[in-house]
DNA sequence: GACCAGGCACATC
DNA sequence: GATGTGCATGGT
């Protein structure tokens, strides 16, 4: 039931907006960086940082790990809370160098589950950022949950208001085949559609999921 | 000028 | 365990 109803918002989406190809990253070390980065900020803030630290040949995990804190703060700033990110940054490249060497490959050999407790651990890196490195960087089957999703889900009665990130993630990853390359679209897809219709203050008009059960609760 | 954006940690009750 | 607050730039 609640599975057809995931399977039907997902087939709406992806008629109306088509393959979103996330994540926009020409490696997976940029596509983790990309994530901490972009942590309540508009992607193209963090494109700036991002292109940023390509222009300084910073983007690599061995230049990151050694950079001081303070100039990496300064090259981020376009990302918005660049004092916070910068030490986030930081405090990631110390866990994967302690614990894997700085090797993205190493990484690939962890067990979803396992990696993801770990990534908790650092400070800075919560559920979503763990989530969006597990599925978008690693190509790990989990469903990346973020602000649009509970918004779709609530405001399409698939889930209580009061849900957690992890009811959200549940109700996804259980009623959907544990398909990475079907997680990638499907969350990618949420925010495409939360962006143009799906906002805090409700403008539903000419969104692909007005033909599904709907309440609008603005704000 | 207010509101929003692909969160998270921490304080307080 | 729920709720409130700081972090900050840049686009609409």
């Amino acid at each position: 039931m609640t599975g057809n109803r995931l399977t039907e918002i997902y087939n709406l989406l992806f008629e109306r907006f088509g393959p979103q190809h996330w994540w926009p990253g020409e490696t997976q070390f940029e596509i983790i960086i990309g994530a901490i980065l972009t942590q309540n900020t508009n992607w193209t803030n963090v494109e700036k940082a991002i292109s940023n630290l390509k222009g300084a040949d910073l983007l690599t995990p061995v230049k990151l790990y050694e950079i001081d804190v303070s100039r990496l703060a300064e090259l981020i700033r376009s990302a918005g809370y660049f004092n916070i990110k910068a030490k986030r940054l930081k405090n990631f490249l110390a866990w994967f160098f302690n614990h894997y060497g700085g090797q993205i490959e190493s990484l690939e050999d962890v067990p979803a589950g396992r990696l993801r407790e770990e990534l908790l651990s650092i400070k800075g890196v919560g559920p979503e950022t763990a989530d969006s490195i597990l599925l978008y960087a690693l190509n790990k089957p989990v469903f990346v949950v973020d602000a649009y999703t509970a918004r779709v889900a609530v405001r399409h009665h698939l889930i209580d208001s009061d849900a957690g990130y992890e009811g959200l993630k549940e109700l996804f990853q259980s009623n959907l085949s544990a398909d990475v390359r079907l997680f990638n679209e499907y969350h990618a897809l949420l925010v495409k559609v939360g962006k143009e219709f799906c906002r805090p203050t409700a403008r539903c008009g000419g969104c692909p999921l007005n033909k599904l059960p709907h309440t609008v609760e603005a704000g």
